[in-house]
DNA sequence: ACTTAGTTACGAATAACATCGTATCTTGTG
DNA sequence: CACAAGATACGATGTTATTCGTAACTAAGT
């Protein structure tokens, strides 16, 4: 099955960087590389390479004026989880987002997180 | 990064047959194409191989009483969701379900599928 | 200008995935 | 028994993902 052209999943590794970038801003490999050896073991080429790599799929942009370019993600980190959560929507709950919400829910037993929930919905019912 | 060797999380085309095996119960591989081949191109021996590596990752077991071997899922359908679930909270919400449970509902705006969720939250405090 | 530290670019090794062709094995039927 | 149909097993290929080493480039200080 041929990949999409447009609208791309970031890979593991790829989402992990994102992850750093949604955290700490547009930043360098170097400072990237920083953030992410806090709690993994990667090489700095490797963090470049993946970052090389992204920016071929537009997955982030970058800024070339200096000599360490500067990355920026191409998406939001809301857009992205919204991806994400629709393409395992359609992969493992027959394409239903409520299915999945149930599944979700059923798993949290937190009783915060049940509340915070309950609040959310009022929220979205005012709004509708 | 070593993959872990229990508890692995099935790979698309993994996961396209796990859902006919849930759907229509313990099957040959023959079924299992005939079933697949209704949406999608796959040849037989495609079929054959990822059930076979699926075997050996112990995703399904088979029973080889007869000639064709009859394969079924090793894990429930609720548990792979749950598992899938938990994987893509860990990588994409800091681990949140609670914040993946929020962007889910977010995306799906239909009201009757808030009320199904509010329902599901009074049977959960109700048992809590 | 030369050296050095820091950077990007490139290519290669390895593993996982997905796909399929071919070979081999089994079993029912003529 | 022999054969044809249908099954599994095995190996090969091509692609993607992940990782990193090495080379080449750039800029800044001495």
């Amino acid at each position: 099955m041929a990949r999409e052209r447009s609208r791309l999943k970031p890979t593991e590794a790829e989402l992990s960087l994102l992850n750093v970038l949604w955290k700490i801003g547009p930043s360098t490999v170097r400072q990237i590389h920083d953030a992410v050896s806090e709690t993994q073991h990667t090489g700095y080429t490797t963090v470049l390479k993946i970052l090389q790599i992204m920016h071929d799929k537009s997955l982030v942009t970058r800024d070339e004026t200096n000599r360490a370019h500067v990355y920026s993600p191409a998406n939001s980190e809301v857009f992205t989880q919204s991806s994400l959560l629709k393409d395992l929507a359609m992969k493992a709950f027959g394409g239903s987002t409520s299915k999945l919400v149930m599944r979700a829910i059923g798993d949290s037993t937190s009783k915060k997180e049940i509340e915070d929930i309950r609040q959310l919905l009022n929220k979205l019912e005012q709004q509708a």
